[in-house]
RNA sequence: GGGAGGUUAGCUCAGAGGUAGAGCGCCUGUUUUACACGCAGGAUGUCGGGGGUUCGAUCCCCUCACCUCCCACCA
């Protein structure tokens, strides 16, 4: 059909009635909208059948929708809808989390453009300014995930603070305060000056930096040459308060005892013998000591009674303690501190030096070693369970390979520290009343009265928790834990849990912990920790200019090819690799999809297409129904494993290099022949086929696949919760795929040699099959296939006979095969012919030799061997066809 | 310093102890009336180097090289 434009710039009703290409936003919302109105996405069904429950990982709930996301929520919805139309009753539960530190770091700097500083505004009308932005700009990605298609249960959408929620945080907090499991303690911990608070030591990024080793001599009276100490940041030396020796090393032996003399402060040092923190073989073997910033030097502090003295404040400038270096940044104050010592004559060396630092993950900035009260989790008996739990197969991980850094992980385990210094986030729920006495109480305003004194008045703890405090207990908290909720007995444990295994020690070691903690059960079955999301194997970065947006992606090429290439990027390596390139093809398929059914619509429309499953199908027709069965199996089994890639391809080629490029190929001519109850078998078993195709689909490509479904049965808005095609090894057809598919190798080779002859593309060709073919077993359906194989073909004759003197020989699929082409044709180029009977002859002489091999064919399995003998036989047959040389 | 993973077609990646695969790209032909986001045909790989086990290894083992990532308090 032509198309013109017409005078309004329209294209011209399209005869079949629908357009040659789709768009996916015509459909895409309106089937969002219908599902969800009709209660797809909640959890429905006989209660007798089984259950599949996921919660989301929450993201950031003023964040925007990320290729990392997509990809994860993509499996996640996958999944649903496949458990969803294998019957289960599926819960997958949406919600946000408040992100501590990154949502108040973000609200910060607004204010701080518009002049307005957190702390002038107070506690109270800061936090109220994050709630503002949470209204004006959260939940935006709520509505991207629901534009990917994801099959969340809106109605229970979850906060991380949300009222029950937050309870459920203090409530978390008391019962493990009260069993000895939270403490406040000073020690040091890791301090970012730029967000001003602790972090845990999983926020604290190390990088190989350059720095120096400064080499410092200390006077030591009654000791000539001093002690001469090593350290990367002689900035703290203003809060040393001892030098460390090996109590073995006979280098420093003189200095037993003695007392050094810190410069610049003067301070009198105790040199204090120490086998642990010393290592005799580094440096000069004297250390100094420095407890308030380094966990080192703070637990050598411990054990020799050392004071601490706080130089550098939560500033990350110097402390009043440092006297005349008060109030300067550390580094400035290093390059003075350094200087002086120069001068002094105290600068023994400064050498290169490659040091690992610790940066904050969340701003980059340089993590302080700083001593300071803080929450802890004393975690050693929470792991122990959460390491049995693994072992003993109650929680398994996908890939299975994350088992053994989980258990690396949890082996050596610290306690976690969970006290920020933010305001954003759940307020710790620790209370000291006027007499000092601390008390935790799980109530929103805090005790009534102090259990000790009796006292009515508390001040709280000013510090709120760490944001994953409250996300370990997100599979249950969202069910209304700690209450006995209906929800919770329904849904609780979930079944699978899909993330990133970037987060596998932030996140999903900590759920199990807490889920085994407070609820006596793994928080999830399956753990399937995805790879990260790379584009063309770099990480995305603005500046490489290769950052794909998810909803920029959507918007060009719909959210089914997005769906679709994220889909078949699944891998089970630790990369993600999406290009656009796949997002081109993914288009294309879903395009191909959409006109396959246009054709069968003009084939369906208004007739009768039988159940396929009654008798008189063709070869072609039980071959593709032989081929749906295997692809369904094979789709299952790939979800099974969470080869999402696998499960793509496999439809992919089924649909379109099976189901399009072969079996519609092969019905056009008996769509329009005469024989009415032929054609009526296929257009039965086209529909069945397509049918069930777009329903493997759908949990890949929702949309798409329910528009399609619409059109061809009628039924609208059914196909998410239609049965899905599993596929059953019994129904393969394997000596219909066998003739169908040499058929095909045939075809193929009948139109290669018109190219390789430069042979017209309609040249007509004359063929035999030879009855004495190694497959000779093949003839009598292939001569069942003869018209087919000869229109397809355009043969101009087709006969089961030994090849003509003359006519072009060749093997396929076990058939000897003798081609003849009109007069006229040009020859082949022999140096082809030449290489090709190279090739041919080497792998005759390689399989000849082996057959040769007494060893091969006494320890070989007999089938191999068969195999091989087969394989040599054609071959000597081709090779006999092509001639001498 | 430990640990994990990777090295396969120009690109991005699958893969199994028994003759190497996909998508894209490339070459050739083609308005074969569902589809040019198509159809048909085609080319391309010492499966990182070396050694071992095996009748047979690209797939298993050892080793080397390079890359990526995790973990770790050596000043």
């Amino acid at each position: 059909m032509r198309e013109e434009p017409l005078d309004n710039g329209r294209r011209p009703e399209n005869p079949e009635g629908l357009p040659k290409t789709f768009d996916p936003a015509q459909f895409e919302a309106r089937w969002y909208a219908l599902w969800e109105r009709e209660g797809r996405f909640q959890p429905t069904g006989a209660s007798g059948s089984p259950r599949f429950v996921m919660v989301i990982p929450p993201p950031n709930v003023t964040g925007r929708l990320h290729i990392g996301h997509a990809y994860g929520r993509t499996v996640e919805d996958i999944l649903a809808r496949w458990k969803r139309m294998l019957q289960h009753r599926v819960l997958w539960v949406p919600g946000t989390d408040h992100a501590g530190i990154a949502t108040q770091m973000v609200v910060e700097r607004n204010l701080a453009k518009r002049g307005i500083d957190r702390k002038a505004l107070g506690r109270e009308k800061f936090i109220e300014r994050v709630w503002e932005w949470r209204r004006e700009s959260g939940d935006l990605i709520l509505g991207q995930l629901r534009r990917l298609g994801c099959s969340l249960d809106w109605s229970r959408l979850r906060f991380t603070l949300d009222p029950a929620l937050s309870r459920a945080v203090r409530h978390a907090f008391v019962l493990l305060y009260r069993d000895g499991l939270i403490y406040k303690g000073r020690y040091v911990v890791n301090w970012c000056p730029g967000c001003g608070t602790a972090v845990s030591d999983l926020e604290v990024v190390e990088k190989e930096t350059k720095g120096l080793l400064y080499k410092i001599r200390y006077d030591v009276p009654g000791v000539p040459d001093g002690a001469v100490v090593a350290t990367t940041r002689p900035e703290t030396m203003l809060g040393d308060t001892a030098i460390a020796i090996h109590p073995e090393d006979p280098r420093n032996a003189r200095l037993r005892g003695k007392k050094a003399i810190l410069p610049i402060v003067g301070r009198e040092l105790p040199v204090v013998e120490d086998a642990i923190l010393v290592d005799r073989e580094f440096g000069t073997g004297v250390v100094k000591v420095t407890p308030a910033h380094d966990a080192n030097d703070f637990a050598v502090g411990q054990r020799h009674h050392l004071p601490a003295v706080v130089v550098i404040g939560p500033d990350g400038k110097m402390t009043e303690a440092a006297g005349e270096y008060a109030g300067l940044d550390r580094f400035e104050a290093r390059k003075r501190i350094v200087a002086r010592l120069e001068q002094e004559g105290r600068l023994v060396a400064a050498e290169p030096h490659t040091i690992n630092l610790g940066f904050c993950q969340r701003s980059d900035d340089v993590v302080e070693p700083y001593l300071s009260e803080q929450w802890f989790v004393k975690i050693q008996p929470l792991a122990e369970p959460a390491m049995r739990a693994v072992r003993e197969g109650a929680v398994r991980f996908v890939p299975e390979s994350w088992t053994r850094t989980y258990f690396t992980w949890m082996e050596n385990i610290r306690d976690w520290c969970i006290s920020r210094q933010l305001w954003w986030g759940h307020r710790i729920p620790a209370f000291t009343c006027a007499n000092g006495h601390l008390t935790v109480d799980e109530a929103e305003e805090g005790p009534q009265a102090c259990p000790t004194c009796g006292s009515r008045e508390f001040v709280q703890d000013p510090d709120v928790l760490d944001t994953w405090f409250s996300s370990q207990l997100w599979p249950f908290s969202v069910f209304g834990w700690p209450e006995k909720t209906e929800d919770l007995k329904n849904f609780y444990p979930t079944d699978v849990l899909v993330t990133g295994y970037d987060i596998l020690f932030f996140w999903v070691a900590r759920m199990i912990m807490a889920g085994l903690r407070f609820t006596g059960k793994a928080p999830f079955a399956t753990v399937h920790l995805h790879g990260l999301v790379r584009v063309g194997g770099e990480k995305m970065s603005k500046t490489k200019g290769n950052v794909i947006d998810p909803l920029e992606a959507i918007e060009e090429f719909g959210a089914d090819a997005v769906r679709f290439t994220l889909a078949s990027a699944a891998s089970s390596g630790p990369t993600v690799s999406v290009e656009r390139g796949r997002m081109d093809s993914a288009r294309s398929f879903a395009t191909k999809l959409w006109n396959a059914t246009r054709f069968a619509l003009m084939q369906l429309e208004g007739r009768e297409a039988p159940d396929p499953k009654g008798r008189g199908l063709s070869l072609p027709d039980r071959w593709i129904l032989s081929r749906l069965q295997a692809t369904a199996s094979d789709v299952n089994r790939q979800l099974e494993a969470f080869r999402f890639d696998e499960a793509s391809a496999a439809i992919y080629a089924f649909f379109w290099h099976e189901l399009c490029d072969g079996y519609l190929e092969m019905i056009k001519p008996v769509l329009v022949s005469p024989e009415a109850e032929a054609a009526d078998t296929a257009r039965g078993v086209l529909r069945h086929c397509l049918e069930n195709a777009v329903a493997l689909l759908h949990p890949i490509m929702p949309f798409l696949t329910e528009e399609i479904w619409e059109k061809l049965t009628g039924k609208t808005g059914t196909l998410i919760v239609s049965p899905y095609p599993q596929g059953d090894p019994s129904r393969r057809d394997l000596a219909a795929e066998a003739s169908v598919e040499a058929m095909r190798a045939i075809l193929t080779r009948v139109r290669n040699l018109r190219t390789e002859r430069g042979a017209s593309r309609t040249a007509p060709v004359a063929l035999t099959l030879d009855p004495g073919s190694p497959s000779r077993a093949l003839l009598p359906d292939l001569t069942v296939l003869g018209p087919l194989l000869t229109h397809l073909g355009r043969l101009s004759d087709l006969r089961v006979a030994a090849p003509d003197a003359g006519a072009i020989r060749d093997v396929v699929a076990g058939i000897q095969l003798g081609m003849r082409l009109p007069e006229g044709s040009t020859a082949v180029a022999e140096e082809r012919v030449e290489k090709a009977r190279g090739v041919v002859d080497d792998e005759i002489a390689q399989l000849s030799a082996k057959l040769q091999n007494a060893a091969y064919l006494e320890k070989a399995p007999a089938a191999v061997v068969e195999k091989t003998r087969l394989r040599l036989r054609e071959l000597e047959a081709k090779r006999a066809a092509m001639g001498p040389v």
